[in-house]
DNA sequence: CTGTTAGCGCCTTCAA
DNA sequence: TTGAAGGCGCTAACAG
């Protein structure tokens, strides 16, 4: 395996300095146009590719973003990390690969943010549903360190961050049910540690106030956002004596449940009982019956969120400070897909 | 921000030299228990962590390795990167996380991997269906540059492998078929510059031929794993005057297109059509009815392929060379996940 | 067993 | 506009 070519090498062909080729690989300014490109074309005919650890110890930038994840079995992942990956894959940075499992205690998860920072390897950070962990994150930001946050924004925090608006969503999912005339609509939360989960709570009681309902708290179960989840709430609500006519849960993963649970009751959708979900994740189309439920872009999400933090990248690297663009944010769209597990409750009941 | 500790401040703070420092931190034999201890507790103490940049350039290893994976956008892939980082979290190692799209051609999915060669970061590779690139990834391998394939095996190869049986998947699901009493079983077939498409299609050979029956070619069509791409076979069977009575597709995905294209028809799953898939994504389990389909173990793929690539640069770091172990290779066994999209053929043809 | 001495490949002053 | 020199944090011989 010839040995790999350094700057030097490359230098001496050209018949210039190590620090001439450093300058032309750094794009400096005070470089000849004629001489840039000579160097230019060595590097061309040798493919020298210049070894980022060795650049980053001497105190350049290291090219390579961290992106932490939780759990990479989460449906959605796959759509967030698409995103991120084609703008990643387009620019000059690599992609590095942190996950956090749910079951891993806040400490453990400082672990990781701590160990991503002290290994000195990323020059920005991804960070996608951090949960507990914002704080910490909010913290890092303000310390300097590039992130950026896809999730809902939490208490107002400085960190720029990507999300899908929540609230709306639910707002529409829940409006959507209100004038097919349902007034007994249960609602299956999400963990409250999300604050995704918080927004869509607030959507669904922003609908219901709006319509002059009272928030019923019998109507309101919590599950976790995980598959099996949503079986106990749903188990709750359609053993009730006055059962709910329909239900939106927090996200379809839980939907699913309600879907099972229903079917165990000899309940038939959309005939007996209405269900929305939240996500849009792959397998809702495929349900029977489809199910109706409120698209989030991660793709876009996924997008977006890199590119921003590649922007932050360029100009923590380059000259201005971020005090021109204090917190960055993009509040993404997201569309109520209706499918076929809504009707009409049968029986509408006067209120 | 605290400027960071590097181990000559630790050296100091344990009164050691900086070698030692470096020892311990590696883990080599020739220290004293006493003097690691007192290190260890101020490293811990300083919550210290080791600059990768600098040991890479020193001439260590990199503790980084590649992950080469196709579109994630594939449902399977989430499973599988699970199964690889949670090996990865629990070793040294980080994982860096490059992707490779259909549609790019083979030079740029080779310019990928140059990349990563060059870049010099990664001190493995792990590649996950690497289809056309396959041949590059051997020469590399050869060259000592340590690799792992998430596939089925191909012409043999030196490279260590980890794949599920995908030969005898198929031929199970067939088997299941034929045993049903299905003579006319169709198979919808996947891009053949995969292996794994290609021992899939030889299974269900296989197990046609062992049932005395002759490969009839009308009965094959291609598809190419990706959605949609299952609905022109689909329609060509079910258009025949002669249809099949079960179709076998080469993944979950192109089951589904076909599920879709029979309810166009008017034709009943089962009843009027036994449908068997291949992968056992999350959507099959919830589809109506739900798909029988070939589970492959794709959280274990994952897991296994991390710890062979682990062990393999354990191995190269160390004494032995790879002398010994020829031809790695793990073959993991798949299930036949029985659901409810197959039933006996209505009209039993005699052959 | 431990400290000393050289760099690894690159970027960055500082002069020229 | 360019070259020379120094050092980033760490590992790897080589002495002791």
């Amino acid at each position: 395996m010839a040995r790999k070519l350094t700057i030097r090498d490359i230098a001496r062909l050209a018949g210039v300095s190590k620090s001439t080729v450093s300058r032309v690989l750094n794009t400096k300014q005070d470089v000849d146009p004629a001489t840039r490109e000579r160097v230019l074309r060595v590097i061309e005919e040798q493919t020298f590719v210049l070894d980022m650890s060795a650049a980053k110890l001497a105190g350049g930038r290291s090219r390579l973003i961290g992106s932490l994840v939780p759990s990479l079995a989460w449906p959605l992942m796959s759509e967030i990390m698409r995103g991120i990956s084609d703008v990643v894959a387009q620019s000059p940075y690599e992609l590095l690969l942190y996950s956090i499992t749910k079951n891993q205690v806040h400490e453990e998860q400082q672990q990781v943010i701590s160990r991503i920072l002290h290994s000195n390897l990323a020059s920005g950070l991804l960070a996608v549903f951090p949960g507990p962990a914002t704080p910490y994150l909010t913290e890092l930001y303000e310390k300097g360190f590039p992130v950026v946050i896809i999730d809902d924004r939490g208490e107002p925090t400085s960190v720029p961050w990507v999300s899908a608006d929540n609230r709306v969503g639910a707002y529409a999912a829940t409006r959507y049910l209100l004038q097919m005339g349902h007034r007994r609509i249960a609602y299956i939360q999400g963990p409250v540690e999300y604050r995704a989960s918080q927004a869509r709570y607030q959507g669904y009681c922003d609908a219901l106030q709006e319509a002059g309902l009272a928030i019923d708290p019998t109507l309101i179960q919590q599950g976790d956002f995980t598959p099996t989840s949503g079986c106990a709430p749903a188990e709750i609500f359609l053993s009730m004596a006055d059962r709910p006519t329909a239900i939106f849960a927090g996200n379809d993963q839980m939907a699913y449940d309600v879907l099972t649970v229903a079917h165990k009751h000899g309940l038939r959708i959309p005939r007996d009982l209405s269900l929305v979900g939240f996500d849009d994740i792959p397998p809702s189309a495929y349900l029977s019956p489809p199910l109706t439920t409120v698209q989030q872009p991660f793709y876009q999400m996924g997008k977006q969120a890199a590119e921003l933090l590649l922007s932050l990248l360029d100009v923590s690297s380059s000259s201005a400070l971020n005090t021109l663009s204090k917190s960055l944010s993009i509040r993404l769209v997201t569309d109520l897909v209706v499918r076929d597990s809504c009707s009409p409750p049968r029986t509408v009941k006067g209120y």
